[in-house]
DNA sequence: GTCTATAAATGGATAGAC
DNA sequence: GTCTATCCATTTATAGAC
């Protein structure tokens, strides 16, 4: 039975739209409610505030993207199986962008969130680190332990500001591109690292890279 | 003569203060004069708004962090050298993070900025790009053209976000601190280029990171 | 659950006196 | 250059009817 979509969630589907497109500080809840064509007051029934909003909207977004953090350990051992693994998390991080685009403004209006967010950080540095030490057991890389953390810790940092920093280089505005570009740049980041023919790896990677204009 | 300050630079200087210590969103004009101590009408006589001292504080970031990425291309051969420099960029960054912490906000509202500031993104990586390839020439370290285009993107958005990215995760607050640890990731970028005995490099590294704490 | 109406607070901005 | 006074617009938030 197709039933009707609950206002609470148009809500917030309305509101990512518009916190993504127009950043939330220039978004009010009238706003919000005048696009849904309902009252304030009846957004105000459904949510304290935009903080309300806000962190209902980071509960989706915790739970999505710590799926896609725990789902790869298992499988996904070879560099080409890892880097559509990272296309899947820029994706979803691309979705919640708005987030991302006010980190520390977010973090001072809404401070249960910072802890949470910096659980997120720590979770992609650790899925990092366990998909490259799963790849030196293969073989296919060898580092030492501390190059193996320091480069966890930058592609934590890579995952969570590439697409701001792109997308303020100005070139562009195609997410796509953006995405792609960031794959592209996580993958030169573990080729140095690569075992045996670094000449095929790059070869490999540039094939990709082009495919993709 | 030591002449009494300018009401503008004490504007400018307490805004500053304060957008760094609140954020720039939670900070009005009126309490900018409050703590000046003048009249908000005394502040609009200097400033047409909050977006004029944005965008002056922006004008003298802009002069100073130019001053810097201008100053190595001459000397500054060896990697020892190099990092003394990466930490001068993080503290003039820090200096201004109010900037950083909500780019695409300020973005939005000073759309002159955008422009300015993909510049400044562009010599960042510009001019990493011209020290690695002198750290080349001088047989330091060793990349291919691509490697070296990847390796400076990755520079500039290092020197961008590092600063952000290390206060979000959240073990502490002290700048001091996350510029070391920013400075020790740098030069952890080059590691796996560097020509010769690479357990000689990285043992300075692992010098130069410990005798920080 | 949803609406109307409106209160309460805040921030941006200006006019005119000193 | 600086102040006082004031106005306007926006936003958050609530009370009470339907």
């Amino acid at each position: 039975m197709a039933k009707k979509v609950k206002t609470r969630d148009r809500i917030l589907k309305t509101a990512l739209a518009l916190f993504n497109e127009e950043g939330e500080a220039r978004v009010s809840t009238v706003e919000i409610a005048g696009v849904l064509e309902i009252s304030p007051g009846n957004l105000y029934y459904h949510f304290k505030g935009k903080e309300a909003i806000i962190e209902a909207l980071f509960d989706d977004f915790e739970e999505e993207i710590r799926q896609v953090l725990s789902a790869p350990i298992k499988s996904a051992l070879s560099i080409e199986d890892n880097w559509i693994y990272i296309y899947i998390v820029f994706e979803e991080i691309n979705d919640f962008r708005f987030f991302y685009h006010n980190l520390a403004g977010i973090m001072e209006r809404c401070p249960e969130l910072r802890a949470r967010f910096a659980r997120l950080m720590r979770l992609k540095e650790e899925t990092a680190s366990s998909i490259l030490a799963s790849l030196e057991r293969e073989g296919v890389i060898t580092l030492s332990r501390p190059e193996r953390d320091a480069l966890a810790t930058r592609f934590a940092a890579h995952l969570t500001f590439w697409l701001q920093f792109a997308a303020l280089s100005g070139e562009t505005r195609d997410s796509r591109r953006l995405i792609n570009n960031g794959v592209y740049s996580a993958m030169m980041m573990i080729a140095p690292y690569v075992s045996g023919d670094r000449t095929a790896f790059a070869a490999l990677l540039s094939d990709y890279f082009s495919s993709q204009h």
